[in-house]
DNA sequence: TATGAATGAGTCTTCATTCAT
DNA sequence: CATGAATGAAGACTCATTCAT
């Protein structure tokens, strides 16, 4: 019953597994010499950042080594020819682009010991001016590492150990215990509540461009949003 | 080499793009007659049920309908059999299982008209019940609904039109001009923000049983500690 | 440079191998009891009517068991139930069907020992009439015996010798002998000149509805052409 | 049993459905480097000659990018490299042997208007050139395009208009009306009773070779015969 | 450096056929 | 009689990877 009346507008929509017809065919910037006219160094940046992006829009399995080729004008060949195979693109991915993100986002709980709201609202704040520089970094923190499975959390625990947050754990539990905290809270999740606030509105913002209810909203009015939140919760003050 | 190799690491970590080698065994259930003798639709539910659970574990996109197959005991040709194509069994998946729980949510915004702030938690608290019911609520949502390019968005606004959401903006709007509900919220991030302090940590928690930091977050946990924040923020009261 | 010039119209053409979605929807009739309650031998009549329709439509390989139950209103394993293998339908068929249809044709040459232009002439009508009976024939013809690795070609031979080829090959030898015939004329060629002016026009008649050039074609008209032709050539009288 | 069963020769014959076991093994040249040390557009030109020829032999779609790329000595995987898809080889045939072998037939009644009989008998004797110049224009001709469903039919009339028939056509209902040509005859069957009486029997020759009646037939006899019954009939002059 | 050529393995899908009911 | 369920074998197509040049 439920089943066939689905089928009428089945052709209609993507694939659900088939790429769908990549959303830019782009100006097809073919082989040969890229844009800039540098070479080497210059040559492996750009596969990197062409790589972020894609993972970041389509995820990380679901994004061929041939589309970063075509969307940064080489061959695939080229792609293994800089980086071994798809596993090693990977690793120097994380090793320059997410550990200096990482650097970026400092210890605002170390840096505001005295003040912890001030703090935990800082943290959102430069999660959402780190995301404004790094474009990729919301929807690929979704789906990489929330996410089940996701390939990056992995790797991620591999780089850092577990003693920064043990000590962000350990600064709430202080905190908590000298009233400067609300005690309903729960230590573990203070952090993946402040990402919860800023980087899934981040990860949505793109999809919602096309959402006339939501257009537009600036990474200014998330991070409004998630301060007033984070601070005082949804009650008027 | 130049690609500042990693090497050493790389072949012990699951390969990219290579499904990493079914993360459970399962007792491989052979293919022949199923457990149970029981037929038709039946094992047309079971094989929704194990579709369900793979797509939210390894996302839509790549699972293969030999792997549904393989766990739910069938050879992949009966997959085609019960759904003629990948995109009905989504569609069928849609229809079956995420409608009703849909409807399971209900619409707290209208059932507590005079009480924002208990409409709001208690809408975090449906959030964490449906999803104790259906585990495969929170990793689909987050990987098909938030990220970019997720499958299931689409599909979902075919379905449900952007009627209740118009509704529940307009309520937050007009709760926020009565001074019942602080003016510093962006209304159309109420909803998200409830989701982003609900669905993800909810989605992290099967990740964090092996975390010795998280292992012992229960769903309860997690609703005391999103309620208390929305409500009241982190500030203590 | 010829061949990505092609690429922009592909989509719109019915592809190369995958069955184009057949042309037909038909009001579907549902399996179950088929139109008319008659039973048994009806039941295994009608199947063979519709396989040899569809097999002249879309070629005998090219025709699915499930096309043609679906067609006859029957579900694919009654298909099974009738005609054991695919390949004793196609037995049935020649017994049933094509050798009844053979007998219709006659023998002309024997029938008109004295007057050879009218013994091939009225081949020619007979032909013309036959397959105004047996639609099928026609197609079926082109595709499955004239064709190379036609599939009938081979099966035909077994049931019926050469003998009656042969026979027609002395009476036409005779008659060229006689000064009855032109000797230019290869005899060995004469029937399939015959059939490649009645045979081939009528197999074409079907695409032709859709020309505007030659929509009004009817077999009498392909009759009288091919009479003309034969009887005296192109050359006016 | 009721299917009047034929069982005693079935096994013998090649099943109706799963290709026929490769009608000449050939020598089996294995993949790896292609005999020829040949690269690049040689290798294409030889797949499409395989096709073609298999194409010819099998039919359009009953030919499968498997048989062509083992009778070329290729891996299937390589005809996709040559070929995105099954379409796009078929656009490529068209343009690259279709459309020349098109122009050698020229336009036997533009170049003949004064003499219409000798214009049909050219057009016979070319087409019989042409087809021994390229032995799979006549069986791919018959299959698909006089053939209900042929792919080539439709294709062909994207690429040339009607225009050519058209004139073909006004250039004979003038001779008629001249009385250079007889008036029974119908002119738009005119050009298929041409290809009715060399196509047709030249279709057949490969299988003839094994016809005792027949083996002996040249394209020089098929021209003679049909040259003899288009000028002036059956009949003796 | 760079790339065209080549391939093995895997993915979706179709289909003739079988079988228990 | 009839059919739903089930499957093995095949076919088109994709992709990471390798390699000779």
């Amino acid at each position: 019953m439920t089943t066939k009346s689905t089928t009428g507008t089945t052709a209609a929509r993507p694939a659900a597994r088939q790429k769908q017809s990549k959303p830019e065919p782009a100006p097809a910037r073919r082989p040969g010499r890229p844009a800039g006219s540098a070479r080497g160094p210059e040559q492996r940046a750009r596969l990197l950042d062409v790589a972020l992006t894609l993972f970041a829009q389509r995820g990380i399995l679901d994004t061929t080594l041939g589309e970063i080729a075509r969307e940064a004008g080489f061959t695939p060949a080229m792609v293994h020819y800089y980086f071994k195979t798809r596993d090693q693109l990977l690793d120097v991915l994380i090793d320059e682009r997410f550990v200096p993100l990482r650097a970026e986002l400092g210890s605002p709980f170390r840096e505001h010991p005295d003040d912890p709201v001030a703090a935990i609202a800082y943290l959102a704040q430069r999660l959402i001016d780190v995301s404004t520089r790094h474009p990729w970094f919301p929807p690929l923190w979704v789906r990489e590492v929330i996410s089940e499975g996701g390939l990056l959390k992995q790797r991620m625990h591999e780089r850092f150990g577990t003693a920064h947050q043990r000590a962000a754990l350990a600064a709430i539990r202080k905190w908590q215990r000298e009233g400067r905290l609300d005690r309903d809270l729960e230590p573990s999740l203070v952090f993946t509540s402040v990402l919860g606030l800023t980087i899934v509105p981040l990860a949505m913002s793109k999809k919602w461009r096309n959402d006339p209810l939501r257009k537009s909203l600036s990474p200014d009015d998330i991070a409004r949003h998630a301060v007033a939140l984070l601070t005082h919760g949804v009650a008027p003050r």
